[in-house]
DNA sequence: GTGTTGACTCTCC
DNA sequence: GGGAGAGCCAACA
């Protein structure tokens, strides 16, 4: 199993109703500091339309709660409109829509 | 085989 | 406490 799938695994796993960071994900893959692997995985979810709907990519978020998405197929209004229908609030903090992650974040084990 | 590229995170100052 | 810079690591070209 390569790094990708591991990734994909990992964010499967993850509740409905819960997000994890970038971090997390790459943690529980085994490689603490590839967060940014763990989002070019995420971005290539743009290239299989099927792995899109199987993974819940939308919980996944960066360390501060923010939406850092820079996809055009996968939006960050898209992404926030996805977790609120999880149940997770969001709030506007200057432009950018953060969620609250101490609530929501999601622990394995 | 080497250099570049990221939807990140940590550590200083 | 907040911002800037450096580090990280796997996939591509």
């Amino acid at each position: 199993m390569n790094f990708f799938e591991q990734v994909y695994q990992t964010v499967k796993r993850i509740p409905r109703g819960k997000v994890a960071s970038y971090g997390l994900v790459a943690a529980l893959c085994g490689s603490p500091r590839a967060a940014r692997q763990v989002g070019w995985a995420l971005h290539q979810l743009d290239q299989s339309p099927q792995l899109m709907k199987t993974i819940p990519w939308h919980r996944v978020v960066n360390s501060k709660g923010y939406i850092s998405t820079t996809c055009h197929t996968h939006t960050a209004d898209m992404q926030k409109r996805m977790l609120e229908k999880e149940g997770i609030d969001f709030k506007k903090n200057s432009e950018l829509w953060q969620l609250d992650l101490k609530k929501c974040i999601w622990k394995s084990h």
